[in-house]
RNA sequence: GGCUCAGUGGCGGAACUGGUAUACGCACAACACUUAAAAUGUUGCGUCCUAUGGGCAUGUGGGUUCGACUCCCACCUGAGCCACCA
């Protein structure tokens, strides 16, 4: 018998599979499809060790298992180059991070090919070919156009030894995620992507997504983490300035005794003049801002703060002046950076009370006792009946270590009594007066709210709030808008020129409503009597435009053609006009510009009516307006640019007519959640953005991609501008839109852009049109497993998401989720059970084992190892067992009898040799669905261990078990397919089908208890009657013995399993 | 502090819907082969006892059940994520 020798075999067969191209996945469309994705790797200068291909191994076996079972596969590989490791790495290294990059990716590729994948490396990718970022730099302009990318000039993270700016996600414990150092809070312009209008839809979509592991959604729930409350507006006395803040408990307004804001609020600024110590409070806000953000969030910190002198806020619902402090526990980053301090009812509040000795107004009818340090448990202390509680509360009270609980006593004795038995017990306790929500709570103190269920208060308070305009329903998120520029070289450029003249230019605006009033000339406002139109009038004039805002004549029974006439008398339209209609005033607008015909300079309609159908409600004055027939061709031509924007949750006009108009017009639609429904807030900032000067021009897709420049000198520059900044020939560039003098945008886009698509892109890699062929994407998407470290679960996993809505919105995909399953890996760590690691030296590279033991050894010993997603240390005492493994099967085809028949007429067959075979090809199939890979091997050793011990086994059998092999290691089982004569690959062969008759065991081991307990087993046949068992089981020589002297009560029988006799 | 998951031999781990706990692998021990070792093969391997049998064992304490690793309650420990989130 020749040797195993795995080397030979194994680079035999990785030659012959490439140049047969047995990966090349297939155009045939007639075979169900199979989209089975890696997270592609980041290829890092330190190469590939055996805890990186763990994902892939999972994923190549399921694709050739899939391959097997008939199914068109998908199962591609790149490379997510861009972003800050690759540019640091060439620093250190004094080469091009392109240069140091492709190094990288050819080490990664040589690595992979010698485990044998089934990559279709004609589809391989890479983020930083322009040919690819082309479509993330289109995706971001198609961003811009929606106002879903912005400039913002608010604090961020900024890493100072990473020279760049980060997004929330890129930081752990306060610290940049790359380098370990502390962040700053830093003003920066930057860019942003507006993830936070996606946020319900990322947050309820998740279960749309069954298959994805439980841990990794609740992981994205917490960080999107989304509160329902209120948003209020204190007043502020002698000033026209409100506080607003964010309350997850309105019903305690009542008990709000003084105001807190962060120490970066813009307020601040405001009151200036009127805080009488502001020495004091700019020394406060200088400390704050020197602080890191690690200590600013250490919990164990005392809380600090400064009152403002001088300025007091009006409480809305009492009228009580309140004071105002400064203090950094209040974050700017949540809600509105401003707090109303309930003392009694948020440990936090009482905490800051407690130090400044503010009052306190309990306005919930409870205390909360605060218990510490109790080492034991307490037994149930019983109260009595005076206490108001249910016996669920006291429980838990009782046998809590510690902690803070809420608990409502009818009267002060019992609340005596309970402090007493506490006394008595020894327990350390404190009586603070928070109160957690229970259902006992009522409100006091509270005005007309009394006596109500503070539950209740919750919702009644809001509605009066929102009747007298001072406050509304609010929902908040955690998430924040993701920042998406930063200081560097080595990423994509955003694809953007700024162009001052542009910004510089004035313009005439006609802005035209609906059938209401402005609420600029004293006529009566009908329909609403707060609108936007005198807040933007004055916003535009400021920036000194010119503003036509007319009462149009008629509101009543609005006529368009009299409207249209008298806009026309009035003032004059030109290439210099912009246009702005409101709900009917998009009609006007329509009728105008077909009347006028004159091109414009833009085109800005807010959620405009486009058809007189109203399904809800009747709008006779809107249908008699005008006859609905307009000549769209003609009304295309008149502006190079129509926005329109919408309200997503309006009733009235429906998104699919705005989606049709967009179309008609080739406009831009924008789908916003407005301040108030169909935008008729006195402050709409969405219209603002999208109205509004502003330099920035975006490159036309016509000059994508744009490409980043060859330079010598790529190192960051410290200042917070990019080292694009230098290269002079690229900055200075023309206006598109202009033609004059002009600079281009020098930030670049984070890593995680390209990798927020890039899953599409295989589907069609050399596609020059489009980002990804539709009908192509149709068949292909979604994803259909996705494997992955769970450390991407709140990055990667929510920006792809978030971009794969925004291509579904735009048409540019046809599925809203773009992973059906995820599963996440188990890293593998060191044998010491630390992380695998230069730094400790720990490292185990994939080469060597390779070398010494095989790939397919490899491969088995890693899917062995234990459940896939749990970390598991590495053992090479553990991979030679994986390798013995294989050396049996090996030595099984070479010595063991091969009787070339198959089913009942064979002789020499082991008996059990079919139940066996069957068996073992369910467990099989099974577990590589569910992904329990190490049980899967596991029933493939009992499969060997069965059939050496005979030493014989029919050719038809062993044919199955290698197919069933093959998906593990696929090059032993190709080669032994092949001595067997086969001319053609094992992977061009069928899955094979077990039968569910000989799954089960013919004769069975029925186990017989006495009271649960098992005292014999008896062979019997598995179809035996229940009577029959029984029997068997009575007649048992040890089980009589048993039953002597006891009576049997009753006697219990699972079919092929047991028989219970139930004796006293 | 919150959420999520987990806890089974010396180790990695198995056990379907509640029905023989410890499959499979590693390590270890004895034996066989060998001059010897490695390799290979065979056997053993939770624990205790008064040992052809029996008791106790799946983090701890309770509960449900004829029967619990599995379900329920509480606690302990560990891991991951989030965290002054109003």
């Amino acid at each position: 018998m020749e040797k195993y020798n795995h080397t030979k075999i194994e680079t035999k067969w990785q030659a012959r599979w490439e140049k047969e191209k047995l990966y090349k996945t297939s155009a045939d469309k007639s075979k169900p499809k199979f989209y089975v994705l890696d997270m592609f790797p980041y290829p890092s200068g330190a190469g590939l060790h055996v805890g990186h291909p763990k994902g892939y191994l999972a994923t190549d076996i399921f694709a050739r298992a899939k391959i097997l079972q008939g199914y068109n596969v998908l199962h591609p590989m790149g490379w997510d180059a861009f972003g800050l490791p690759a540019e640091n790495y060439a620093m250190q290294n004094k080469i091009h991070p392109r240069t140091a990059t492709e190094k990288n990716i050819a080490t990664f590729k040589r690595q992979l090919g010698l485990l044998g994948f089934t990559y279709d490396w004609e589809r391989e990718i890479n983020t930083t070919d322009p040919e690819y970022y082309k479509w993330t730099q289109w995706a971001f302009l198609k961003m811009f156009e929606r106002g879903l990318a912005y400039e913002s000039n608010e604090p961020i993270n900024w890493c100072p030894k990473c020279q760049t700016g980060l997004s929330n996600e890129d930081l752990e414990d306060g610290k940049c995620e790359r380098c370990g150092s502390e962040v700053e809070r830093k003003p920066m312009r930057q860019w942003m992507l507006k993830i936070t209008d996606y946020a319900d839809r990322l947050l309820n979509d998740l279960e749309k997504l069954p298959n994805w592991e439980e841990s990794i959604k609740e992981m994205q729930r917490n960080w999107i983490g989304r509160s329902e409350g209120a948003e209020v507006e204190f007043r502020i006395k002698n000033y026209e300035l409100r506080i607003k803040v964010f309350t997850t408990r309105p019903d305690t307004l009542f008990g709000a005794t003084f105001m807190v804001i962060s120490p970066e609020h813009k307020l601040i600024q405001d009151l200036k003049s009127g805080i009488k110590n502001w020495k004091e409070v700019k020394k406060y806000i200088d400390t704050a801002h020197k602080k890191s953000d690690l200590e600013r969030t250490d919990l164990n910190k005392e809380k600090t703060g400064v009152k403002l002198d001088g300025v007091t806020a009006i409480n809305p619902v009492n009228n009580e002046e309140m004071p105002i402090f400064v203090a950094d526990y209040v974050l700017s980053g949540y809600g509105t950076g401003a707090i109303m301090a309930v003392p009694a009812h948020d440990e936090r509040d009482w905490e800051f009370a407690k130090k400044k000795n503010l009052p306190v107004i309990f306005v919930n009818d409870g205390i909360a006792v605060k218990v510490d340090n109790v080492d034991r448990q307490i037994e149930f202390i019983k109260l009595g009946d005076q206490a108001y509680y249910d016996d669920k509360i006291l429980k838990d009270f009782i046998f809590i270590k510690s902690g803070i609980f809420g608990l409502v006593f009818v009267d002060e004795k019992s609340k005596n009594n309970f402090f007493n038995l506490l006394n008595n017990k020894k327990i350390k306790f404190t009586a603070a007066p928070f109160t957690s929500e229970n259902r006992f709570v009522k409100s006091i103190n509270s005005g007309k709210y009394n006596g109500m269920f503070s539950r209740d208060v919750k919702n009644k308070i809001v509605n009066d709030l929102e009747m007298e305009r001072i406050g509304k329903r609010a929902v908040n998120y955690k998430l924040r808008d993701w920042v998406f520029s930063r200081q560097r070289y080595w990423g994509e450029p955003i694809p953007i020129v700024h162009c001052e003249a542009c910004k510089n230019r004035k313009y005439h605006f006609v802005i035209l409503h609906g059938y209401t009033a402005t609420g600029l000339s004293n006529g009566p406002a009908r329909g609403s009597s707060d609108n936007w139109r005198p807040w933007l009038k004055e916003k535009l004039e400021q920036d000194g435009h010119t503003i036509y805002c007319p009462d149009l004549p008629n509101t009543n029974q609005p006529n368009i053609e009299e409207q249209v006439a008298f806009v026309l008398k009035n003032t004059k339209i030109d290439k210099n006009t912009i246009l702005v209609g409101h709900s009917l005033g998009g009609v006007v607008i329509y009728k105008l510009l077909e009347k006028a015909n004159k091109k414009v300079a833009k085109v800005f309609l807010v959620d405009p009516v486009v058809t007189p159908n109203f399904p809800d409600k009747s709008r006779p004055m809107v249908e008699k307006s005008n006859n609905w027939k307009f000549n769209w061709a003609k009304i295309k031509k008149l502006s190079d640019e129509f926005i329109i924007l919408g309200d997503v949750n309006f009733e009235t006009i429906f998104e699919k007519d705005l989606k049709n108009l967009a179309k008609w017009l080739d406009g831009n639609l924008v789908l916003s959640q407005p301040n108030q429904g169909h935008f008729t807030g006195a402050e709409e900032p969405m219209i603002w953005q999208l109205l509004k000067s502003t330099d920035l021009v975006p490159v036309p897709e016509k000059e994508l991609p744009l490409k980043l420049p060859e330079v010598k000198n790529y190192e960051p520059t410290g200042t917070g501008e990019s080292p694009l900044d230098n290269i002079k020939e690229w900055v200075n560039t023309k206006c598109p839109k202009c033609g004059g003098k002009a600079s281009r945008e020098t930030n670049t886009m984070p890593q995680w852009a390209g990798s927020s698509w890039y899953y599409l892109r295989y589907i069609d890699p050399k596609n020059k049109k489009a980002l990804v062929d539709k009908a192509k994407e149709k068949y292909w998407s979604p994803v259909d497993f996705y494997v992955g470290g769970a450390e991407h679960a709140t990055r990667h996993l929510i920006y792809a998401r978030f971009w794969h809505k925004f291509l579904f919105d735009i048409g540019a995909v046809n599925y809203d989720e773009p992973f059906t399953r995820l599963q996440h890996v188990g890293l593998i760590l060191a044998e010491d059970g630390r992380k695998m690691s230069k730094r400790w030296n720990n490292v185990v590279n994939p080469d060597e084992v390779v070398e010494k033991y095989g790939a397919d050894a490899m491969r088995v010993y890693e899917m062995f190892m234990g459940p896939f997603s749990q970390p598991c240390a590495w053992s090479t005492a553990g991979l030679a067992g994986a390798r013995r493994f294989l050396e049996k099967i090996w030595k099984l085809y070479h010595e063991a009898e091969m009787p070339a028949c198959g089913g009942h007429g064979c002789k020499n067959i082991p008996i059990g040799l079919p139940q066996m075979m069957h068996k073992t090809i369910k467990k099989v199939t099974e577990d590589i669905e569910t992904f329990h890979y190490n049980t899967a091997i596991s029933q493939m050793m009992i499969f060997i261990n069965f059939v050496s011990k005979f030493n014989s086994l029919p050719r038809s059998a062993m044919e199955r078990f290698l197919i069933i092999l093959s998906p593990f290691a696929p090059h032993l089982a190709e080669e032994l397919w092949a001595e067997l004569g086969h001319k053609q690959s094992i992977f061009k062969e069928k899955w094979p089908e077990y039968d569910p008759a000989l799954v089960k065991d013919e004769i069975i081991r029925l186990v017989v208890q006495i009271n649960g307990k098992i005292r014999d087993t008896v062979e019997v046949d598995a179809n035996i009657s229940e009577e029959d068992a029984k029997k068997v089981a009575v007649e048992s020589e040890k089980i009589k013995k048993w039953l002597e002297g006891k009576k049997v009560i009753k006697v219990i029988f699972v079919k092929g399993r047991l028989v219970n006799i139930v004796v006293k």
